[in-house]
DNA sequence: GACTTATTCATACATCTGTTTTAAACGTTT
DNA sequence: AAACGTTTAAAACAGATGTATGAATAAGTC
């Protein structure tokens, strides 16, 4: 299955373990060692470590962002046009909808997901940079757009609380597969449909919180 | 500044450096050398990398985990006592107030809480294992708690909200100093207190949601 | 004082890291 | 057939890593 192409492969070995043991805990032995390609291969195909990882993101980040955007302007435009405020509920939807069903598209990785919810703890400024440059227009849209939703809120607020959202939504995307610290006898569900009907109720409360 | 204590040091050095560079991007060379003490002496106090991290996580979260046990158990008796379930605020505040003022309390040190909140998202399983060994009591009594304030949820919703709010708090220990995505003209507060009085709004409502 | 123990020091070891180089093969296109 | 981009193989590089060693020094005890 590794024969097909070089290049697919050592993508998809590399997202699998990054996301597995971050970018760091990954070294260009073990990666090629799974794609089942020389170890020269990354360099001649990506130039770089880092380089390979900038590729695993502008592969996937750039369209999910695409989508992202797309949704919330949506949710945003949707309300303007019939001069309401928009819903938090419908913004958080929108946001994370299309986050956590991207392990199930077409052309989504499994594995994706779970490296971008590293991204922003990992301990060296490499992946966190390279996420942060790609994530900013979101985070801005995210904030303006939820300010229109919540006008009595104060700024700072605000900010603490969509802080507070970031931190449950990259916490669901990292623990993936092994839930910690599960009591027994529950067998939570962990499709991207459970989770979502779980978030969004919750979200939406801290952030409309008196 | 060195030369009082090197045990000390080396566990004050790698506190700091643990903390803010995660375990494993942490050397002992640089340990070594922030500490002002000889490379070997990390192997000769402590026996190894892993025994050192092992000291530190039992020099601080044992006493912590004392405390916040206390308060837990303080707010649900007075509940009790009272023949009414705990609110669900009073369990949270009970839970992150001695988290939060750990920096300050003299006992405490100032990077402690920061590496506790990287705990979960470190990449290999040394810390986390290590962290889930430690804080096992303290999250069966806060799902039990939270199961006796929140009597209608489902279990698997609790699991997930007590899930949620773990992700709140392990990001906003880690994000310590170094705020990202601020918007312009923001300056938000850090301190305990300030950080506080956002939280426990937005985890309760988060938890009591509908 | 002498002796024992605890600590510090410089150094060495084996292993792993990302990267580069050399060479030889393979497939496709011109 | 020749030229080209691609892939594999094997090896080496310079540097970093955790750990171990043995000698030198400090501290404590008789």
């Amino acid at each position: 299955m590794a024969e097909k192409n070089t290049k697919q492969c050592i993508l998809e070995a590399a997202e699998r373990l990054f996301a597995l043991h971050g970018y760091h805990h990954t070294s260009l032995r073990k990666i090629t060692s799974e794609a089942r390609v020389n170890l020269a291969a990354v360099n001649y195909h990506f130039g770089s470590k880092k380089a390979l990882l900038k590729a695993i993101f502008e592969c996937h980040l750039i369209p999910l962002n695409q989508i992202r955007l797309e949704k919330i302007k949506t949710v945003r435009d949707l309300a303007h046009r019939q001069e309401k405020p928009p819903q938090a509920a419908d913004i958080i939807r929108a946001f994370i909808e299309p986050t956590l069903k991207y392990r199930d598209s077409k052309s989504g990785s499994n594995y994706f997901i779970t490296l971008v919810g590293r991204a922003l703890t990992e301990p060296d400024d490499t992946v966190r940079t390279l996420f942060l440059h790609h994530i900013e227009p979101l985070g801005s849209l995210l904030f303006e757009s939820l300010k229109e939703a919540l006008p009595d809120l104060q700024p700072e607020t605000l900010y603490w609380r969509l802080q507070f959202t970031i931190g449950v939504i990259s916490h669901v995307m990292r623990t993936t597969g092994k839930l910690e610290m599960v009591p027994d006898h529950i067998k939570p569900h962990q499709d991207a449909d459970s989770l979502i009907e779980q978030l969004v109720p919750y979200l939406t409360a801290g952030l409309e919180a008196p």
